[in-house]
DNA sequence: ACAAGAATTGCATCCGAAGTCAAAACTTTA
DNA sequence: TAAAGTTTTGACTTCGGATGCAATTCTTGT
């Protein structure tokens, strides 16, 4: 009788820990495993009685839809991969994203790829979980790009376009904000020379900002450019200075900076350890709009990236190519918003 | 014969869109399902021979086991729930438990809460994802974590302890912490006035550092002590300052910052609005230890989390949870490290 | 009250991989 | 070489919910 009670026991815990199921609400409404199905299913043909009664028995059991098995009927995860190259750098994006997604009832598979890790692996991860569209804050080659393709899953990327991919992405306009930052410069008639402090050589976004500044610079028949490069860190905006006044000789009249947490580097390294007067001495314009530039202690002059609106896009974008993959390729270029901060000579 | 082309062509199109299944590598490699669910599975008994034609088929035909599948009827999704709560001031924290999750396969299903946005809704998300585990770097009622409990899903907090509860935990000591820095302020002895800015009522974490400095201050028998509350941001630590000064009609010898975002806010209105002397005039700590509070603008006392560790720690013990359910709630408290900046009066 | 039509409901099957178990193939031993 | 033991393999079932279709119930009109 002891080992009686022990084993109903057993029982009991063993079924209370397996999950509920629909059949075990059917039973216990006294319907069939269909009918609790069409009560989670919106718009299905459900008379109100049964609904009723069904959703009772859900709540006595507290029975909880598995998503898995959803998905896999309906070939639905009803999830999207998020692939964010270097999570430091964009942080405000991923919150965008991520809120965006849920408010919409979309589940977020987050991936972070730190320099270098293993790319192939992690792309294989995503198409193993079988989500619905992928949004890549990262570089991807061509090659893996493909499996998506192949496979009918949406790929949207946010700030990489690919020239000649017809792949969809949301972009900010890298080449022509740096182009106005630096007619700004120009337009002061009190800038001579100019340091260009690049991002690293594998950030196609850093690229493009640079291009679209040697460019403008050039229009303008300015020569004297020294040019360094910065891994966009904090740290190498104040070694950057360095290297531009070594390679120079003297500092340049204006530094550019392919991004805010440089040039925010740049702007502590010349005040404090060259006691030099931003923008007295040097004029300094930072790339990004981040939080902390529009701090009192630096007030950069920057391009906002209008990152509400990039992120809503790219959200939408990849969401309607989910619902309707028929749709073509997209991209969307938004402009940057200029920030006038008080790091600029005028 | 047009119409056999296209047609045809419909059906290729039709064929590769459709997912590549075990059954269709059986098929190519003629064996049986099982053998090639056998080879993915690592110590199963399977000859080199069969490993080996599988594994061509495999890759004739880009074949990648379903996720999804595999979950429903292992009972193992292999994800876990990051809940963040405001992915703002945790950037760091989602980065370090993202790789380190991803490093072990287990793969990350991203949920942010913005000021109380519909929790329930989302735990309810959580739940039907059937994740393995859940971190949880935000705050949830005992009802909340019930579920979880009676579903053996294990769940672990950051940065969140329950006195009462018993649930698994990763901390940073913040009444310590605090206290160190109290401690640190009371040492040099050049302050009898102090200003205390909590974190907003909602936030636990805010709470123990407000405590921990409260407690430490009173029994240094000190009692000129201003209480003014902020969001935790930038900007309401400068509002702050304002608040403060209203209150005592003068400014305090130190104000103890519940964060650094807000001593940071706090620093640049001191400086710029009321051009104060930090630490000439009025000293400053804060806590996180964030990397702006490195900077040299700025070079801020502080006690630094230590994230590397806690991270792994978290992610520990969820995982030692998942594998082994029966493994008891535990509790881990790491110290913070102090940082001395040069806000600091001695 | 009854036929025709509309709205509900249940049965059976499917999604794709994993695991059980018995049959088949291969080894070893006498 | 046959028997006994070992390893591999495949048929079949399972996970939990969605859906087409047929059966049933409910409306409605006459």
């Amino acid at each position: 009788m002891v080992q009686r009670v022990l084993s109903s026991r057993g029982e009991r815990l063993a079924e209370s820990k397996r999950n509920v199921t629909s059949y075990d609400v059917a039973r216990h409404a006294g319907v069939s495993q269909s009918a609790v199905s069409r009560c989670f299913k919106p718009g299905a043909s459900v008379s109100e009685k049964m609904r009723a009664r069904v959703m009772k028995s859900v709540q006595a059991l507290g029975y909880q839809p598995n998503a898995i098995a959803r998905g896999l009927i309906t070939r639905r995860s009803n999830m999207v991969a998020v692939i964010v190259s270097n999570l430091n750098f964009y942080p405000e994006v991923l919150s965008q994203l991520s809120a965006r997604f849920m408010q919409r009832g979309v589940h977020v598979l987050l991936f972070t790829l730190d320099h270098e890790s293993d790319v192939a692996r992690t792309l294989e991860q995503v198409a193993q979980y079988r989500v619905d569209g992928v949004l890549a804050a990262a570089h991807l080659t061509r090659d893996q790009m493909a499996p998506f393709h192949q496979r009918n899953v949406p790929l949207v990327f946010y700030n990489r376009s690919y020239r000649d991919v017809p792949v969809s992405s949301v972009c900010c306009d890298q080449v022509q904000g740096e182009r106005v930052l630096v007619n700004l410069l120009a337009q002061s008639g009190r800038h001579q020379s100019y340091a260009l402090l690049s991002g690293p050589a594998d950030s196609v976004v850093g690229m493009q900002r640079t291009q679209g500044a040697v460019e403008r610079l050039h229009e303008l028949g300015i020569r004297d450019l020294t040019r360094v490069r910065g891994d966009y860190s904090y740290d190498s905006g104040r070694r950057a200075v360095h290297a531009i006044f070594e390679q120079r000789g003297a500092m340049p009249d204006a530094i550019v900076s392919a991004n805010d947490m440089m040039a925010l580097g740049c702007l502590d390294e010349l005040r404090h350890r060259f006691e030099l007067d931003v923008p007295g001495d040097v004029s300094l314009v930072g790339f990004d709009g981040v939080r902390a530039a529009h701090w009192s202690s630096f007030d950069l002059t920057t391009i906002r990236q209008p990152v509400e609106s990039m992120a809503e896009a790219a959200v939408t974008m990849l969401l309607e190519r989910i619902d309707n993959p028929g749709l073509p390729a997209e991209k969307r270029l938004f402009s940057g918003v200029l920030r006038r901060g008080a790091t600029l000579r005028h």
